[in-house]
DNA sequence: TGACTTATTGACCAACCGGTCAGTAAATTA
DNA sequence: TAATTTACTGACCGGTTGGTCAATAAGTCA
């Protein structure tokens, strides 16, 4: 009767600040910063209005702590996941995965979310990647010239390397309610094993072309 | 005095809707959908608030206006681009300065408009896209089977290498908030020249890699 | 001139929004 | 048991929102 009464209420507490955190991911994820709304938040999370100001100071803030729990694993295993891998071929198709099962959350309606954040110019997802990109660039660096078998690159070519591959991965999903509506014909959708091989060899090819290109051609400068 | 004295009042009240137009695109791009406010959007066009639902419907309509004005002359556009070049490197490169200037407008804002829209499913774009889109194959496909010199290609290969033609672009620009803000230091921006360069031969590598490959390697299935 | 249409205004409304507050029940502590 | 802290509730508030309306000025037409 020591240890544990002090912890079943404030257990019963954590587990309502979960619950208004996994209500609002499904909100601000369907409606946006704007276009939710504190009163919705709180009745699918079953608790009272007021609940989400004594957890979080107010709706930016829980915005902010919503963005940091769907965007921290992913950067946890986004390193992980390069280094894991034998070859660049293998280490774009892994990283594809990742974002894949990260899209595929809430229906995926987790493209709305991630877009919603580039579209309000980014202001606080800059700030998280900021911070990990360095170690990002790190870990694709050695994969890069491995594959390329050139040696060591100048920053830049590893620069624009590395963020040709993230922005060819992660568009691809970020797009998709677009690319879904209009070529619903050609059904091409990112969980197809052809879709995803393709668009490995479409990103794997460009960055041999790319870098080795303007590697020979920009000698001066 | 029998040809103007009808369209003097009419031409001002045209000249009305226009500037409502024009706000509204310049707010809704800064603010989004819900973020905008039709009072604000009038102030900025110098007229009544009523105006605005003398002039369209509603809030929806008058943003579904603005999306169709920004558009129309870019699909317009697009066809005879791509047309207009000697060699799908070429059209690349050319389709590539069509969105730079496209997202150039309202001070680089447009990239957060076009997110939004996809952040909300698109469900206004999508119609747009639709029906555009059967031309955009039609007019990328020659270039590509002219590049590749394989002879025709089945629909599914040249679908995918137009989509991820189309993707690399547009999200290069629609990614740019969040790409100037994580990649200030490497100082990537889409309009500097061996940016754009380098994104191009990465563009042209993937297509040539990605199509070259599965035709080879998809014979079953 | 006088009836009629078009373009425009300012005032107004109900609904909704984010956020706050006094009060309370239960658990913890002394 | 009495005092205190923690977790929580329902009612409430000022401000803002999209949208409407009666009134009107100006131009058009008979």
């Amino acid at each position: 009767m020591n240890a544990r009464p002090r912890l079943s209420t404030h257990e019963k507490a954590q587990e309502n600040r979960r619950q208004i955190l996994e209500s609002a991911e499904r909100v601000f994820a369907r409606k946006g910063f704007d276009g939710a709304n504190m009163r919705e938040i709180a009745a699918a999370a079953g608790v009272n209005k007021f609940m989400l100001y004594y957890h979080f100071d107010d709706k930016q803030t829980l915005f902010d702590r919503v963005l940091e729990a769907i965007t921290r694993p992913v950067f946890r295993k986004l390193t992980d996941t390069i280094d894991g891998a034998a070859s660049l071929e293998e280490a774009i198709g892994d990283v594809y995965d990742l974002y894949a099962r990260l899209f595929a959350r809430n229906g995926g309606r987790m493209s709305s979310f991630m877009a919603r954040e580039i579209a309000a110019g980014a202001p606080r997802a800059s700030k998280l990647f900021k911070l990990r990109l360095p170690a990002i660039f790190d870990h694709w660096a050695p994969k890069i010239e491995e594959d390329l078998g050139h040696g060591p690159l100048p920053e830049r070519q590893l620069a624009m390397a590395v963020m040709n591959i993230m922005v060819s991965i992660v568009s691809r999903f970020l797009m998709q309610p677009l690319l879904t509506e209009v070529m619903a014909a050609q059904q091409l959708f990112p969980a197809d094993r052809h879709v995803k091989e393709q668009a490995v060899q479409f990103i794997l090819g460009g960055v041999r072309a790319s870098v080795g290109t303007t590697v020979l051609t920009q000698t001066h400068n």
